[in-house]
DNA sequence: ACGATCACG
DNA sequence: ACGTACGTGATCGTG
């Protein structure tokens, strides 16, 4: 057995490396030693855990003092009896170690998990800022310099640099280094050893402030949203290969095009605003950093089409401006999406991306590899490629209105209250209140943006950019809003004198504390209302697996639920669904849109049903009706 | 590494 | 006194 030793804090840790069958009855010793909690990590080829040729390498274990880095290939089945014993882990970013052994280990998540500490977890419950927001991020070294040693060794960083050393790079690094490389293996050490140590000063500190209830939440909701990454969604692999192959060939033609134009690249807004200048277009504004802009918002215009790109018929279109956006939107669908889905596939063509359950500044979730939260919307193609499992339909369930309403509770609107409870359409109300029974659908548009504002913090002129509405008539009808629901200015305005003369942070009705940045405190209403969404949303999840229904989920977005029922079930269980999600929050309804989509994602997005599937090379009209119009 | 861009709620 | 658009993930070009 090879003993490597470390300073941590002041004191010699000692890294337990076993070579042979022996050498484990230390090992047992150690897990026999009395430690009420054993912190735990894995080293992998990577970090899709589901892709094929995917290997777990190393299982480390370890306390304050010291560490046992086991061989997989050696020592897989003591690793894995080490974790069925019936005793409390903590790791950091525990999902990710929870899949790893739940699929190498054949550790059931549902064994491991509800007996698991997750020091990221405790990590953003005290500050969820990442470092360029002024806090100290979540990774365990930044959270170790803090809380454990300030030279604390950065172990991503310092195995990217072997790594270098060795001919490898971050990419072929994990699965290339040799097994017993002395880096390798005392970094792994060190990494147990400090989320141990992490663990018993951040543990306390969470009691403390209260949180104990909010973090046994966090904790068990995680391992919920672990199990959907396990389950993984279905991909139509030949469905995505054509999809590709028709986005690379749209996106090279309209290259071409661009290339008339004296455009190489059209991924060089260097090169679009000279060509497009040199075309006689005048470009006037500017980005944060006084570049040209030639963004969608520059191009749509110039291209003579909307928003929801149609044509306007207000000028020529500019067929440079036209080909650039054209290519741009197929090559991005294309490899960020298609090539993504099909780059990351398990060997049962399912995709099974991350989900990070405790993710944002404000709690909400995110979706990574792939970014399934941020598919396109006003399109079906991309979202077609994720299929029901056989006998099955895609179902979906979103809030209404969400935030509005739950701004509507907590900054006690009486007006919006009675609004919500009568069941009207809120903007259509305000825009009743305001302009009375003449209102128009520009009205009603123009009301629920002033709402989007103040659920924001944005202002007249931010709201006349993105509305395109006349300045003048943003500001009178922000003024008008304020006069009929002044508890919302009244709320804002609270949050905001607390979180300057008290501690520069809001809480929320979960009890989370959310830091606010000293020059935006106008933020404290948006941080409030949008975690108390996701809150909402988390809490439904929690509901729908215990009432049994958490077999049928799928993925969460943001304030909705996409899940799969039996084809002769979808609706009922849907509608099962969306009741678990309703519920009353300080008096006023948080109610759910139950939805039966069909045999995919994209069915929901007005794919066209064509002999049973969607046909890519359809055409397919720009607007796919009320469902999604809003 | 960082800015610009674009996809979502 | 006034006004401030919020939160993500991913790719690409540039230096």
């Amino acid at each position: 057995m090879r003993t490597l030793t470390h300073t941590v804090a002041g004191s010699t840790v000692g890294i337990h490396f076993p070579e042979r069958r022996a050498d484990i009855d230390g090992f047992r010793a150690f897990l026999a030693g009395g430690d009420k909690v054993i912190a735990f990590d894995t080293e992998g080829t990577g970090l899709d855990v589901y892709t094929p040729g995917h290997r777990l390498r190393l299982a480390q274990f370890g306390n304050a003092r010291e560490a046992w880095v086991l061989r997989t290939d050696l020592f897989a089945e003591e690793a894995a009896a080490a974790l069925r014993q019936p005793r409390p882990f903590v790791m950091h970013n525990a999902p990710f170690d929870l899949l790893t052994v739940d699929r190498h280990l054949g550790v059931r998540l549902e064994d491991l998990g509800p007996r698991t500490y997750d020091t990221r977890v405790l990590g953003h419950l005290l500050d969820p800022r990442a470092p360029q927001e002024g806090g100290i991020g979540l990774s365990l070294k930044p959270l170790s310099a803090v809380y454990v040693d300030p030279d604390a060794p950065d172990t991503q960083e310092g195995l990217t640099a072997e790594f270098r050393r060795l001919g490898l790079t971050k990419a072929t690094g994990w699965a290339g280094i040799p097994i017993d490389n002395e880096t390798y293996v005392r970094y792994a050490g060190l990494d147990v050893i400090l989320t141990h140590r992490l663990f018993s000063e951040l543990g306390p500190m969470v009691r403390e402030i209260g949180l104990d209830h909010l973090s046994k939440f966090e904790h068990h909701l995680q391992v919920l949203l672990a199990i959907l990454q396990r389950r993984g969604f279905r991909l139509d692999v030949p469905y995505v290969e054509a999809l590709r192959s028709d986005l690379m060939t749209e996106a090279e033609a309209f290259r071409r095009t661009a290339r008339r134009y004296g455009v190489e690249n059209v991924n060089s807004t260097a090169q679009v605003a000279a060509a497009l200048e040199a075309m006689g277009e005048t470009l006037t504004e500017r980005t944060a950093s006084g570049a040209t802009k030639v963004d969608k918002g520059v191009l749509l215009p110039l291209a003579d089409l909307s928003l929801g790109w149609e044509r306007l018929d207000v000028r020529t279109p500019n067929p440079l401006a036209d080909a650039v956006l054209r290519s741009k939107r197929a090559e991005k669908w294309a490899t960020a999406y298609a090539d993504a889905f099909l780059m990351l596939k398990d060997a049962d063509d399912r995709l099974h991306p991350s989900i990070g359950a405790l993710q944002a500044r404000t709690a909400r979730m995110s979706i990574s590899r792939p970014p399934l939260q941020q598919l396109p919307s006003s399109d079906w193609r991309v979202r077609r490629a994720f299929v029901a499992d056989p006998g099955q339909t895609i179902i979906a369930a979103d809030y209404q209105a969400v935030e509005m309403r739950v701004l509507a509770a907590l900054a006690d609107v009486p007006k919006m209250k009675d609004a919500i409870a009568a069941g009207e359409d809120l903007h259509g109300f305000t825009a009743r209140l305001i302009e009375g029974d003449a209102f128009t659908k520009y009205h009603r548009k123009l009301y629920k943006g002033v709402g989007f504002g103040k659920v924001y913090g944005g202002g007249a002129v931010t709201l006349a950019r993105q509305t395109g509405a006349d300045l003048e008539a943003v500001k009178r009808a922000i003024a008008a809003y304020d006069r009929v629901y002044p508890e919302i200015k009244r709320y804002s305005r609270r949050l905001m004198e607390r979180a300057e003369f008290g501690r520069r942070e809001v809480v929320t009705p979960s009890g989370r504390h959310l830091p606010l940045d000293r020059d935006r405190l106008y933020a404290a209403t948006n941080y409030v209302v949008q975690s108390t969404a996701r809150d909402l949303l988390a809490q439904a999840i929690v509901d729908i697996f215990a009432a049994g229904l958490g077999d049928h989920l799928l993925l969460p977005v943001h304030d909705e639920l996409i899940a799969q029922a039996p084809t002769g079930d979808a609706e009922e269980v849907i509608r099962e669904i969306g009741r678990a999600m309703e519920s009353t929050f300080y008096g006023v309804r948080i109610e759910s849109d139950p939805d039966v989509y069909g045999a995919s994602w994209g069915h929901g997005y007005g794919c066209q049903v064509t002999n049973g599937s969607c046909v890519i090379r359809e055409s397919h009209p720009q607007k796919w009706g009320v469902a999604h119009a809003n």
